[in-house]
DNA sequence: TTGTAAGCGTTATCAT
DNA sequence: ATGATAACGCTTACAA
């Protein structure tokens, strides 16, 4: 469709550069790549070449030649959700760290054509990939398993990973919820939370270890939705209820729609969240959540990858457990 | 540091497929890349070897000898925030439809280092940049004009924009929200607001706008800051104010601690956020803001791009502006 | 420490 | 419509 009459990104390449300072390619190469061995001198003049050009290397033909592409890429359903951006992020800085470039991609949910995304990734030959949860397409996996590529998934856990995983069980978080609730003397439970699957296994282990969850209200993503969805479940809401949100956007949405109502918070209802975003900090009252350490998730996900490539994958595990925590506040 | 062994990505590769298939190399590219130009028979049989082998192409073989690498490198402060995330989402969905992988990199606040995180991109040769911002240091702009690569810089106009430039105008949003408030009846001002560049611009059009802004404050970032900034400006507003946040979170700040210091919304107090985030909607009561048409900004810079790069420039203007609008909802 | 030669896997270009 | 050949810009492997 496009085409482009080629024109000549930068023009100056390696040759020049060797010309200019009066060596081989080779020795302009290593200057960029293993500088150790090269001598002091040579390497400056080298330099001071590659600035009065204004070299950029280029790291495709680099790549090419030496199979290494020193890029990783990273797929997720979304950045708009700071689920999201935190272990991102993070994880985009530690590899910037090791040398590697983060190529993000974003799969919107439902796997529908995760596949497809997968192999136009790996057609750009990165060095390693990270996955968002552990469920693949069979079509996937057989792809992930013929490029050969290190995978890290995160968010999830799973019994048979793809290759690595850092990630936390949501059924156990959901227990968690209910235990605490439960600690507090709750009987009646109530869970309102978004259709993916991560959010339903939250769901699944709260009702578990609620033993009776009276509601369970699925569907909202917005806090507008969660309000509506929480108007229409309160008239059922008799007694002291203990509600656990699959986000701290529902947990807000569902804490203003109380105080519309006049239900007083926490004492006719509790509620906590999930994710502690920034929000339920600042909300007043502060919403009760359930903490897990993005940061932390994107930091070991980049440890395991960078020690697989570095060939020191021994002294790793291949599952990593990412801590999480209840966060109290005031609507427990 | 890390030397792997060089394993095999993935062994199978275009000559592989051309033998599987009885056909040479340049075929199967051509099946792959301008199907119209191969007889449907063979393309079938090319097909077929493809799916057989599981053969997946090796754009960064392709890229280095076509120069052209499909990658479009957009660079952005942050994902964490919804004001960046949505342009980014919709641009990455625009250019990936039109054929385009976009590899995303965050540079953080502080144009300390930009010029080294656009090095670091232009490496890779893609074949457009999306950047943030009109403003570029004298380092980065010496590179994106020797590196030669179309250029769109969102979020900002400027007078020299360093290419093609889709945003709106920040002082402007300030003026016209100055406007609003005026012709509401509001004679006294206040400016609660981050200290990025453009948060900055939309205070300074406010205080043009507002004639006498009584107070700006600078720095919150979040919510909690919000409320403690607001907290001290507080004592100094006498009478019935009008306030600008330079954020839907600041507003939302501000709003949380009025609340707790009895001070009645819009009555004694009007305020106006910006960025019309999901959580101004939610919020009780709901927050006035300025929309910008996130998705729209994204669109327009695909389009912009995929012209250039099409060859077809002349069209399209270099400078796109992108409505905004004031939200009136229940704060003002 | 530095250089030479030979690819890396694909596509542009020119033939057929 | 298909093929042969020569790059694309760099790095690996080996030599000096």
């Amino acid at each position: 469709m496009a085409s482009a009459p080629t024109p000549p990104v930068s023009a100056v390449k390696i040759t020049d550069v060797a010309a200019a300072a009066g060596v081989a390619p080779m020795t302009v190469s290593r200057v960029l790549n293993t500088p150790e061995r090269v001598s002091p001198g040579t390497a400056e003049r080298v330099r001071a070449a590659i600035d009065a050009l204004g070299y950029v290397p280029n790291l495709i033909a680099g790549g090419l030649s030496s199979r290494r592409s020193r890029m990783i890429a990273a797929i997720v359903p979304t950045i708009a959700s700071p689920m999201f951006a935190e272990p991102v992020q993070s994880f985009t800085d530690a590899m910037g760290r090791a040398g590697y470039h983060v190529m993000l991609a974003l799969s919107g949910y439902g796997e529908a054509d995760e596949a497809t995304l997968i192999r136009a990734v790996l057609a750009r030959r990165p060095d390693g990939l990270l996955l968002t949860g552990a469920r693949r397409s069979p079509e996937a996996s057989r792809l992930l398993a013929t490029a050969r590529v290190p995978v890290v998934e995160i968010w999830d856990t799973a019994e048979q990973p793809t290759d690595m995983l850092v990630g936390f069980d949501h059924e156990e978080v959901g227990r968690e919820v209910a235990a605490y609730f439960r600690a507090q003397g709750h009987t009646q439970f109530a869970f309102l939370g978004a259709s993916d699957i991560r959010a339903t296994a939250r769901g699944r282990g709260f009702a578990q270890g609620g033993l009776a969850a009276q509601a369970t209200v699925k569907a909202p993503g917005t806090i507008v939705e969660a309000r509506q969805a929480f108007r229409a479940m309160a008239r059922k809401l008799t007694s002291r209820t203990a509600l656990f949100a699959s986000s701290d956007l529902i947990a807000f949405g569902v804490l203003t729609e109380a105080r519309a109502m006049g239900i007083s918070v926490p004492d006719q209802l509790a509620v906590c969240g999930f994710g502690d975003f920034e929000l339920s900090r600042g909300a007043s009252p502060a919403i009760t959540t359930v903490h897990v350490d993005g940061i932390a998730m994107g930091v070991l996900a980049a440890e395991h990858l960078v020690a697989r490539l570095a060939g020191r994958a021994e002294g790793h595990a291949h599952r990593a457990l990412v801590p999480f925590r209840i966060v109290e506040r005031d609507t427990t």
